[in-house]
DNA sequence: GCGGATCAC
DNA sequence: TATGGTGATCCGC
């Protein structure tokens, strides 16, 4: 099945192919065509509901990029995820050769969780936004198809989008799959209106709404709900339609019990509809067992294609795979992988705090430089521009970060940290230069600068003016130590007329799932039977969450496969090295380290990478659920 | 702290 | 004619 390896060979292979292996051999060829077109399309498609001919305008996509320095850098990643692809199913194969099966199966389902329902959670998420926004604007696009955005499409109107348009995709190939289209360019402020428009409407409803963009956002209306005696359903009704009559726009909303769930079920009724889950644990589990994993937030297509090549396509997969994810925990987060299979995620609600934005930055992409004096022209430009956002947003940081984009489209950073805030252009800019001196020749076609290790100036810190503080003290400003809490970023802006988009983050895992906890009584059992049937939840139901006492913080982290306490010093390594001899002591540490792209090959480069640990829910690998105290 | 990757919008 | 910009997180080193 490799797409070409053998083409040398080939006659021979033909000769000695049955006409079935033939066919399958060119089955196969076509398939892994099909699910390159479909991982080159873009990075929404396939997201949403999908359309009959999705396969044809995958296909008019890649051959209207063929050939163009783009597609042969999307042929190269392509190459390479491949090829790591196939380093894990031979991995996955390695260790379940030597593995005990039912024994894992067991562990895994050893895994028990809570899924909190206490609080009602709202994802609110306004309908082709930018597109709506600009039919206001000119009433003559209602009803066409059009899209938002020159260069790449930033919305396409539900007609454009029945052509296969997708925010996201370039111009000229939106226009090769619906000749018509308008494009339109865009109009933040009026976008920046709108959502404070609509934000308005839904503080009323919850006044710690958390806005994780211009258009989307979360609510926690269990206090509201239980203020005016209203039905979560009831309570959404109503939002919406005050939200379409204040300001013309519809949205569509999803109900359940933290944000990952709401998001998803945000997705169901759109457009101008609602979804509420059901508050139920077994309902729950059966929403996600047929739900394809792409769908979970922070899923995208690169994990989707590794998980698919383990046989994961949906979350219901999950369970049914269950030995091999955990015994591929290294590189997949087992863990993560369990809270998505049973909707298990954060629900905490709140805005966006000014001090937890990360960094500042600036990129701009135009034709391909190679001039030395241009590119550093460019940089300067670039720093001056950065310079304003910083005094505008009132950050100063320490860390500057210069990117480009080789004309291949391969990204780099460079980046240099000082031992003082700084925030103006001939602070940054030297700085600047000398990362970027340092790359010359290139051929580039983006030059970006971004801040780092902020310091919010807006906060009156101990008198000390910015100046001269010596690269000492502060350090402590963020501890809270209690819950653990860094959740969400959020848009905060207000007075100004930015754009501020933050990200929103789905874990920060409070204690919801929670190993073996054999104590309390709102635990059971995670894993219900794979397909079919409701589990009878009693027959997993209560399991043998006793059948091993350890209170694990007394005995350190329990390996998985041999379930033996290591002791209570044992770090995550030593725990991940402890599994890896557990399952097989030769043939893992040796193959463990070897990386599955670029076999031994002309060293152009210095190095092998890794291969990337995949861990989706925050901190990753199970090792951190087995060690909280 | 640095650099590459992935993801979301 | 020709595939974006901003920001976050994670991992391995």
């Amino acid at each position: 099945m490799p797409p070409s390896p053998n083409k040398d060979k080939g006659k021979e292979k033909v000769v000695e192919m049955s006409e079935e292996e033939r066919q399958a051999a060119i089955a196969a060829a076509e398939a892994r065509q099909r699910s390159f077109e479909r991982s080159f399309a873009g990075p929404s498609v396939g997201k949403a509901g999908l359309m009959r001919d999705q396969t044809d305008i995958n296909r008019i996509i890649a051959e209207a990029s063929k050939g163009s320095k783009y597609y042969l850098n999307q042929v190269r990643k392509d190459k390479e995820l491949t090829e790591k692809i196939e380093w894990y199913q031979a991995k996955r194969d390695e260790l379940m050769k030597m593995a005990n099966i039912p024994r894992l199966e067991s562990e895994a389902e050893r895994i028990e969780s809570i899924l909190d329902m206490s609080q009602v959670i709202v994802h609110v998420d306004m309908d082709a936004f930018y597109a709506s926004v600009e039919v206001q604007r000119d009433p003559t696009l209602k009803g066409k198809a059009f899209g938002v955005g020159q260069g790449v499409l930033t919305t396409a109107s539900y007609e454009a989008r029945k052509y296969g348009c997708r925010s996201g995709m370039a111009g000229f190939i939106a226009k090769k799959l619906c000749p018509h289209i308008i494009l339109t360019k865009m109009h933040f402020d009026l976008y920046i209106a709108a959502s404070k428009a609509v934000r308005e409407v839904l503080l009323q409803y919850d006044e710690n709404l958390m806005m994780a963009s211009l258009d989307e956002g979360y609510l926690n209306i269990t206090p509201y709900m239980s203020t005016h005696n209203m039905t979560a359903a009831d309570v959404v009704s109503q939002l919406r339609a005050e939200v379409q009559a204040k300001t013309q726009l519809t949205m569509s909303a999803g109900i359940a019990p933290n944000r990952m769930l709401a998001k998803i079920c945000s997705d169901k009724n759109k457009p101008n509809g609602q979804y509420e889950m059901e508050f139920d644990r077994t309902v729950v589990t059966k929403f996600m067992r047929d739900l394809p994993v792409r769908k979970i937030p922070g899923f995208g297509r690169v994990t989707e294609r590794c998980l698919e090549g383990l046989g994961v396509e949906t979350c219901g997969d999950i369970y049914s795979h269950r030995a091999e994810l955990l015994v591929m925990d290294h590189w997949f987060g087992f863990r993560g992988l369990c809270k998505a299979y049973l909707g298990i995620a954060d629900n905490s609600v709140a805005p966006g705090k000014r001090e937890e934005r990360k960094s500042v930055g600036v990129e701009r992409t135009f034709r391909e430089k190679t001039n030395d004096e241009d590119i550093l022209n460019e940089l300067a430009s670039i720093a001056e521009e950065l310079e304003k956002d910083l005094d505008r947003l009132q950050y100063a940081g320490k860390t500057v970060t210069v990117k480009y984009k080789l004309h291949t489209y391969e990204n780099k950073t460079r980046a240099r940290s000082v031992g003082k805030y700084i925030s103006s252009s001939k602070d940054i800019l030297p700085i600047a230069l000398e990362l970027m001196k340092r790359e010359l020749p290139v051929r580039i076609r983006l030059l970006g600068l971004r801040l780092s290790t902020l310091k919010d100036l807006t906060v009156a810190d101990k008198g000390i003016k910015g100046f001269f503080t010596s690269p000492s003290k502060k350090r402590a400003t963020s501890t809270e130590a209690g819950p653990s809490r860094s959740i969400t970023p959020i848009p905060i802006d207000d007075d100004d007329d930015i754009p501020e988009l933050l990200r929103m983050e789905e874990e920060d895992e409070a204690e919801v799932l929670d190993m073996t906890n054999d104590d309390n009584d709102v635990v059971d059992s995670p894993i219900p039977y794979d397909n079919g049937t409701p589990p009878p939840t009693s027959t997993l139901g209560k399991r043998k969450s006793l059948e091993v006492d350890k209170p694990s913080h007394l005995l350190g982290p329990v390996c998985p496969i041999c379930n033996k306490a290591l002791g209570p010093g044992t770090s995550n390594t030593g725990l991940n090295e402890h599994i890896d001899w557990c399952l097989n002591k030769d043939a893992i540490s040796e193959a463990s380290k070897r990386s599955p792209v670029k076999k031994i090959k002309t060293d152009n480069k210095v190095g092998n990478r890794n291969i990337p640990k995949k861990g989706k829910d925050g901190k990753g690998t199970m090792l951190s659920w087995l060690k909280k105290p």
